[in-house]
DNA sequence: TTGTAAGCGTTATCAA
DNA sequence: TTGATAACGCTTACAA
């Protein structure tokens, strides 16, 4: 020990890997670091992952179900011991043999329904839609937007179908021109807004229901100078640091991001160690509705 | 080879390194990811290794000398080929170790004096400082608020430097009332906007030289209800994604995060495949000054 | 308790 | 060109 000390030996991980089969050592696959959420995602997982002796191989797949293969494979050569991430909804095939290859995959964010083996945590999504388009109708809208991401995403599907239920406890028809699912990536969010907006008809509110697209559509809203909340009530999925700092600051749904990490951290180290049961777990928290200033009473009743 | 398809055979990466030496990784040492700043440059950085091949094991320090110090030694247990940090400051001798090893060490954004022969990529520090100072001065404002990291940083020092040599180049006197050189982490830029705009000759401009304090500046700012660019004009340093999204858009210095991650990377590879000369490499990227809306000439000219 | 040896999967060296 | 062999540094099982 004391010729450990004055050397400074350090064992190396190569070859401790190499004789265990194994490495202390977890992917984080998300789709790109340029959206907050994952950036602050990463950063709690990292945090939570350094806390047990862990380290963390970040790749990201720009939603390519390629790019994420790649990843899969590289991840599998380097024997890690788990996988955080938040599948693009291809590679079916690729993650149910990760799974059985021994490697602790749990989903963050959204899952693939086609792998229910498979863990999950995630926000309550249906609740998140539901609750957050009753503030909207409880403030008098009857015509309300809705953009998502794609609905083959659980996520996506999910939140629509809480607005739904929103609209039909309201005994409200939904209007299928206000809901646009658009693609994750590139400027759709602000194309979403502008057709909206554009219609005979517009919505006296919208709800951006995804992280990816909140960035493309506030800013097209600001580019045409929509009075919010006055023209429009907007509630956006996500705390960003900046949602506070438009005017007016945006009532947002608030992802409990420390939650999410604690939790699949936690699953996924569980399942190293074999202190967890066997049987996907799905673990579900609450996401808030945070009002600040961006929802008012519609200005003048609807003539229908 | 047929037999290679037919199984699916992949090397093992723990072997290799092993047999090697070293590993086909690299590093990424990062204060934090909820700065976006960081987030970017890693999404960025992440995105350039893997066009090589090389994976990226991502640690984050806090600013804490502590805990960079831990994050060295496990990345040298790893025998990664290359670290790319933003270090704290702290820790010389083991970076010097490090180098000393073999490891190919390129600092990004900013630099460590005492550590002449390692690579730094960083933008053009002084460069940045002076003409965004040049530009309020320009406008008639005299007194020029300066809100930047600790000074024992390069990146502090050389933009005070920088706002320093455009009061020399205008006769103006520099107060050093006004300059606020805080930490990065916690609310500093807040704390140092509310005691500028309390003093009993508030500035009339204000620059906030630093991505991490941007945030808390501007939240404080908002709070306060400060009319800018009237009451205020402002610049920021780093174009982050909201940054537009405020009223009035902010005006600000854009790093060009996508040179800063492709020099790094280069130079990383570079000194791995040995394709490069010795003597530590220095390079400078320019940073756009990007006018927007948070700046306007002088109301009422000064009272001397 | 301490010491020895085999094995992990790859690369590199040296013979054939 | 091909094929066998040692070495990388750690863990573990077994023998002393």
């Amino acid at each position: 020990m004391r010729v450990i000390d004055e050397l400074g030996y350090r064992p190396r991980a190569a070859a401790r890997e190499l004789s265990a089969g194994h490495a202390l050592t977890i992917g984080l696959v998300v789709t790109d670091l340029s959206n907050p959420f994952f950036a602050r995602l990463a950063d709690r997982i990292v945090w939570e992952a350094r806390s047990h002796g862990v380290q963390v191989v970040l790749m990201t797949t720009q939603e390519d179900p390629h790019l994420e293969a790649d990843s899969l494979d590289t991840l599998l050569d380097r024997s890690v011991s788990g996988v955080i991430a938040t599948p693009t909804g291809g590679n079916i095939e690729k993650w149910r043999r990760l799974r059985d290859l021994g490697v602790n995959v749990v989903f963050i964010d959204r899952a693939i329904e086609e792998l229910e083996d498979v863990d999950v945590v995630s926000i309550e999504n249906f609740d998140s839609g539901q609750r957050s388009t009753e503030h909207l109708i409880s403030l008098g809208h009857t015509r309300i937007g809705l953009i998502t991401g794609p609905l083959t995403t659980s996520t996506g599907s999910a939140r629509l179908n809480g607005y739904r239920a929103a609209h039909r406890n309201a005994s409200l028809p939904v209007d299928p021109t206000l809901i646009r699912d658009v693609p994750f990536r590139g400027d759709a969010g602000g194309d979403a807004v502008g057709s909206l907006l554009a219609m005979r008809q517009p919505p006296t509110a919208l709800i951006v229901a995804n992280t990816a697209q909140v960035q493309s559509s506030v800013r097209r809203l600001v580019q045409m100078g929509t009075d919010i909340p006055d023209q429009l009530s907007l509630i956006v999925f996500d705390d960003n640091p900046w949602t506070e700092l438009t005017s007016p600051p945006l009532s947002v749904i608030r992802q409990p991001l420390d939650m999410l990490a604690v939790h699949a951290i936690e699953l996924v180290l569980g399942r190293m160690h074999g202190k967890l049961p066997d049987g996907a777990r799905r673990i579900e928290v609450k996401a808030d509705y945070l009002p600040r200033n961006s929802c008012a009473p519609v200005t003048a009743p609807v003539a229908r």
